[in-house]
DNA sequence: CGCATGGTTGAGAGGTCTCAAGAAAGGTGG
DNA sequence: CCACCTTTCTTGAGACCTCTCAACCATGCG
């Protein structure tokens, strides 16, 4: 993967422009800008944690990483995904140093922005807020899964939203999405048990809602994910 | 209470104030600027649910209102407090609309500002977006707290969370504060059920941790309330 | 081939929920 | 000021969901 070429970006390389064409129609000349004001390529091993403290803002280009929180005794929450695309420190939430932790998830890498409050044009700032907006709507989601949802439910809501985001960034396949991370992981976003996730996954394929291969998920109908997933009012 | 003079704003009349002067400091001058944002007051009775659609952010000037999501059968999750002084509408997380409900628990008043997006001086944008920023770390607390505690650490957490609120706007004691709230919404918030959040309760009662008369709460003991509330990384 | 890692399974414990009823508190009209 | 009614809090009992502990299996890799 190369950014060398300021022109003719292409979402698969750049899948912080389809995040934020997302949210506001960005013009040639604006994706020109928007590269002007990226510099820095940083690439992480899974597992490594970021350092945010003094950093600028970035876009993940490829990989997970996830915002997480720990307890003394050892329990991790996890906050948020962060997925292809998504910018982090550009906002109140993800700049927010104490007591968050910012890991790599897989084999990461970031472009970092070249100043820490870049002055962005109109609908590159637009888009920025839209996206902001979105993940605010998520945490929200969180909210809602972890305090009155089951197992179940949240974790068809969950695959349902990670199909979702990838999706937007040209990740997932129409039916279905790379999952790279450990049951583990799952679980400390779901604010489950591991065994509990491993279960629950089960129970998701025995009623053929979905399917797993390897790291491969397959949403094998939809319909009955979003009908688990309930949420909606 | 009455909002009709600009100058020598109190505390006590204006929560927002204290709020914002947490965040960043605020001359006379910049108070008299406030006040020129805002204007109409509105009040709610205890259980309405306030439209937002179109109305331009503000500020609690007294009462507690909720924001909160619910499933279709009926389970309720709430989202964040808003207590006297908190901002609602400014940032993109109280004015994110879809499948959001913003109740008064109380009877409630509001202080709108004129604008839908107040033109504001530096400071008093600092001071705003420090209260939006710290608005957002209480969400990732309420995650963490609803993914990887407990009920007893929950509202142990809740507890400080609502005193340490309170106090900044002059609206607590000491040791302790008003809860003005039933049982079954401190249930929607702690994603528990209205029976387990009343033996919660009793358990921190009998482990000395707090005193319940009424609607009075006083936390006994502060060093066992933030032992059993954890959180700390 | 053997180890390391991650996924799967079983069994029992514990936390939290639901249902249901009884006590306390608060408000209202006589 | 009392009687009554409603609301809220409290309590009990059993069910259920999820957790922990502890193996065992599958996969990948040196």
């Amino acid at each position: 993967m190369t950014f060398s070429t300021a022109r003719a970006p292409t979402p698969i390389d750049r899948p912080y422009v389809s995040r934020l064409r997302l949210h506001a129609p960005l013009s040639d000349d604006d994706l020109i800008e928007l590269e002007q004001h990226l510099a820095r390529v940083d690439a992480y091993p899974a597992g490594k944690e970021l350092d945010l403290t003094s950093a600028p803002p970035f876009f993940v280009t490829s990989g997970w990483a996830c915002l997480s929180h720990s307890l003394r005794d050892g329990r991790r929450q996890i906050v948020a995904f962060l997925l292809p695309g998504d910018g982090v420190g550009f906002d109140l939430l993800t700049r927010m140093r104490p007591a968050m932790d910012v890991t790599a998830l897989t084999a990461l890498k970031v472009r970092h922005t070249n100043a820490a409050h870049p002055q962005l044009s109109r609908p590159l700032e637009r888009a920025l807020a839209g996206a902001t907006a979105a993940q605010h709507r998520r945490l929200v989601d969180q909210v809602v899964r972890l305090g009155r949802q089951t197992a179940y439910e949240r974790t068809a809501h969950l695959l349902l939203e990670l199909h979702g985001r990838l999706n937007a960034v040209g990740e997932a396949r129409p039916d279905g999405f790379h999952l790279p991370v450990k049951q583990e992981v799952l679980a400390d976003v779901l604010g489950l048990s591991l065994v509990h996730v491993n279960r629950t996954l089960q129970q998701l394929r025995r009623d053929g809602l979905i399917e797993m291969r390897g790291v491969q998920v397959v949403l094998r109908d939809r319909a009955g994910l979003e009908a688990a997933a309930d949420q909606s009012a």
